[in-house]
DNA sequence: TTAAATTTACGAAACTTTTCGTACATAAAT
DNA sequence: ATTTATGTACGAAAAGTTTCGTAAATTTAA
């Protein structure tokens, strides 16, 4: 099985967050890193990485009586697989008009557009 | 409340999808066309319509015996809604990856990407 | 006019996801 | 050494989502 469907849920998202921009975490700080936002009991975030690496999404290692909690699967592999529901389920596949909405709403920089329009020149190859 | 949150469940999504792509339909319709991807039950779909009208998703006019569906919530709202979603929960909140992203790992068409270098353009007005 | 087909309503089962209580182990503090 | 704090394990309740069976109404076909 090379490639499987990584599809965590809501709450598995966020944890898989917390553990993307802080790195490896114990269970402690990635259920304070939540309480940021919203409450969460100990257990519950416990629960959460238990099931987690049950699913494969973490993997944990023992530090003292701690654990070690790791993303097993990439911010990128994670991003794709988004993007693609996304993209399939709102913008009927079109990643145009997908592309035109996210610069519409958002600023970006003259910087950002520049480089994207490198990149989109790049991605044409020699199909001008 | 003028603005509440869009939060459609994955099956909500897709018959809105099919909603947004045919107009209001009955729900023979939406089922028929849910069937051309996947096996649902036509009571199946009733009830999730149903329960969609509770939740303000759809809303529903009688043409006879039949009820006709039409979405409640604009396409535009959801996209603009997930996608913000999307981007400050993975992506950081910069539009350039998630745009680079989607263009990278799906096929766009060299008219779509010179479509899309014009609105780049255009949003960056008198900053060239 | 009867029978068959199609439709809505709706309860409840089947599943999935989230939350938490409790038990027990181990480390830190007194 | 005993108590207190902090950790993991895990079952099960609570909440949310999806599926479907059955009943009742209404239209269409025989």
């Amino acid at each position: 099985m090379p490639k499987q469907k990584i599809k965590p849920t809501e709450s598995e998202l966020e944890i898989l967050q917390v553990i993307w921009n802080k790195g490896p975490s114990s269970v402690r700080e990635i259920n304070d890193e939540l309480n940021k936002t919203r409450e969460t009991g100990y257990t519950t975030t416990l629960k959460m990485l238990q099931i987690m690496t049950g699913k494969g999404l973490v993997t944990r290692t023992k530090d003292g009586r701690n654990h070690i909690y790791s993303a097993a699967v990439e911010r990128n592999a994670a991003q794709q697989q988004l993007l693609d529901k996304l993209l399939m389920g709102v913008f009927g596949g079109s990643a145009k008009r997908l592309v035109m909405e996210a610069l519409g709403s958002h600023k970006t920089s003259s910087e950002e557009l520049e480089e994207i329009k490198n990149y989109i020149d790049q991605l044409k190859g020699g199909n001008p």
